[in-house]
DNA sequence: AGCGCGTTTACAACTTCTTTACGCCGGCGG
DNA sequence: CCGCCGGCGTAAAGAAGTTGTAAACGCGCT
């Protein structure tokens, strides 16, 4: 019995992150990794993992921080790894939203039979889906799909990246490049041609007002901001 | 931020008994005790708990089988207490349907973060029904049939489990591969090409115009929907 | 053989992505 | 003031890729 789940880890020891990698890839599960908390966000957003596995000692944000701003866009199950045995860290780490909380050194066996047990749940459906609302726009993520006014709103794959993109990094600028390499891929990260047609497609289907965007903003020369 | 649930508590030991209990009550919870398998069992059918906590050790009934008889007909969450460390014992537990697994000793503030961190999870499913209906169209999952309109439809096996995991995972998106990995097995995953015959064949036999879905939507590039 | 079912093939119809084109706006130098 | 330029927004057509459906094939079963 496979797991085949999608999975992202974010992890800054490499040791640890080909130790969990190869468990789970043999279980069939699709791993995608991220070294740091900033990167592991936007990884997040484009991947639209069904688990997160989260180190809480990460060298830039606090992996509490990290689970917090998951948990504001995801209802996918979160599994926290940690050196740190102090009952302190587990409880502010279980209240800020994870679902379970693992402590190093773990084993094979027990990492793999708690990341069973997370999906097998998530999977049942049993999990109130959190939302994103904007406006009068919702978004789900787990079920993928976008509403305006209550009417289901249509989007292509691409354009349902970029939303992803940047809604889960809402409030912050996405640099030209950084969309285009999330969402284009490595190849087409120095143009910014494509964007300019997606967003502009974004704002006509999401925005009240497409000429008069107050959600999806235009940082000149630089990028695009999301603002909820 | 009390918990306020009602939860049974499977224990010998009267010592934890009591420092459990204490420590639940304190939170608002309701509280049943039972100090072997047989009985807990029993409270279990009565109370109906929001979440079962499990001692491993019980003198009567192995830990493990509580959980699979408890598992048959409840969704609510099981938290496993245990004196044991071995990763073999933990592993069986996780997959016998247990959602945590917490090794004594253990500290109060741990132990009512993990009880928080499950409750919150499954603060809303409840029974899936065993019957379905979508337009003139009725599935008795549990007598593995389908009709529409009063009259039996017959669906050969491929489509039933087609249409059974479409169904299951109503609103939400199912990706191509999701799908073929369920359905035609693993080595299939890649292909989406006898998703679309199939999908087709149950458009013809349920859709009231098989060429304008309203329960089997198509998302392209993405996989299939089925909306109720 | 005849039937039911899963598989394969083939092609038309459709959706999405890419490309190309053009208009707008603000800044800047002539 | 005016025209040019660069960054931006929108529209629309063509290319590429996906999907829907029918029909034929083959295999196991009775």
């Amino acid at each position: 019995m496979s797991i085949d789940a999608t999975i992202l880890l974010i992890e800054d020891e490499p040791q640890i992150r080909r130790f969990v990698r190869s468990a789970l890839e043999a279980e069939g599960c699709k791993v995608f990794e991220a070294e740091n908390g900033e990167r592991g966000l936007i990884e997040a957003g484009t991947r639209q993992p069904e688990l997160l596995i989260v180190d809480l000692g990460l060298p830039d944000i606090d992996g509490v921080q990290v689970v917090r701003d998951f948990r504001s866009w995801s209802g996918a199950p979160v599994l926290i790894l940690s050196a740190r045995v102090d009952e302190q860290d587990k409880v502010r780490a279980l209240d800020s939203g994870a679902d379970d909380y693992l402590t190093k050194p773990f084993g094979v066996g027990e990492l793999l039979a708690r990341v069973r047990a997370l999906i097998r749940r998530h999977q049942r459906g049993l999990d109130p889906s959190p939302q994103v609302v904007f406006g009068d726009v919702e978004i789900d993520f787990s079920r993928r799909t976008v509403s305006r006014g209550g009417e289901a709103v249509h989007l292509t794959p691409l354009e349902y990246r970029l939303l992803a993109l940047l809604v889960a990094n809402g409030g912050k600028v996405m640099t030209h490049r950084h969309l285009m390499h999330e969402v284009w891929g490595p190849a087409y990260a120095e143009s910014s041609h494509y964007l300019r047609i997606y967003v502009s497609r974004l704002r006509q289907k999401l925005e009240a007002d497409p000429a008069q965007p107050r959600h999806f903003l235009t940082e000149t020369g630089v990028g695009y901001r999301f603002e909820p």
